[in-house]
DNA sequence: ATTGTATTTTACCAAGTACTTAATTAACCG
DNA sequence: CGGTTAATTAAGTACTTGGTAAAATACAAT
């Protein structure tokens, strides 16, 4: 019953706040309030994205007095673009396509 | 209110089912009935994950006789790779740490 | 016209998401 | 200690998701 990694990782990533919360994060470590300030939200719904984050293993959060600093973790986007890059050859057929080149016709039918 | 494209690519590719059945259409277009076989799921079931590929655009359908074939369509999966392809230097990063050299430390608290 | 096959739509339900406000924990500082 | 700041937990609400069964649609074949 719990989602597998990759998943959990796109379910991370299909979240817009999700996604502004990693690009904030490249650019360094910070506080939980730090990375609330660009969002029309309350610290609680904050707190909730960071931890579908972490525990899709996208970040990862230390312990400085009474600051829980967040961390970027690429691991799972390593796994995404292993993942995504299967099907590279489908956008490049389709640029082939798209200049001119001859396209194969599938047969899917006639099994 | 309306999902960004993004957002609607990565939910969809969010749901195991729906990358088998795009992983199933990698290898050619394909009927709904036959996209059903491998799972464990009502028609409907599959029919409801295919309205959300087509949302997103990583399929599309034809029409012929009362088959609806489906088409594998890449091209949200060529912005996928481009939005991971951003925090690539992260995990490269990461692995240079791990064969053993120098980190760069973040001050993020000394704003 | 009737029957059969492929697929979608409708209506429904249980579980999950995405927020909210209010209360709580934890650590610092006078 | 008591007050402030940082962050999480709890409880509640509205909406969405992911499935079902049953009916409807669309076309083909007889």
């Amino acid at each position: 019953m719990p989602p597998d990694q990759s998943s959990a990782t796109f379910s991370a990533l299909a979240d817009p706040t999700g996604r502004a919360i990693l690009a904030r994060l490249a650019s360094g470590e910070t506080s939980v309030t730090e990375l609330a300030k660009p969002f029309d939200m309350t610290m609680p719904a904050i707190s909730k994205h960071l931890k579908v984050l972490e525990r899709a293993g996208l970040i990862s959060r230390g312990r400085e007095a009474q600051w829980r600093p967040c961390r970027l973790e690429a691991g799972p986007l390593k796994d995404v673009s292993d993942w995504v890059e299967y099907y590279r050859r489908f956008w490049e057929q389709l640029a082939r396509r798209i200049s001119g080149e001859s396209c194969g016709v599938t047969t899917w039918r006639n099994q």
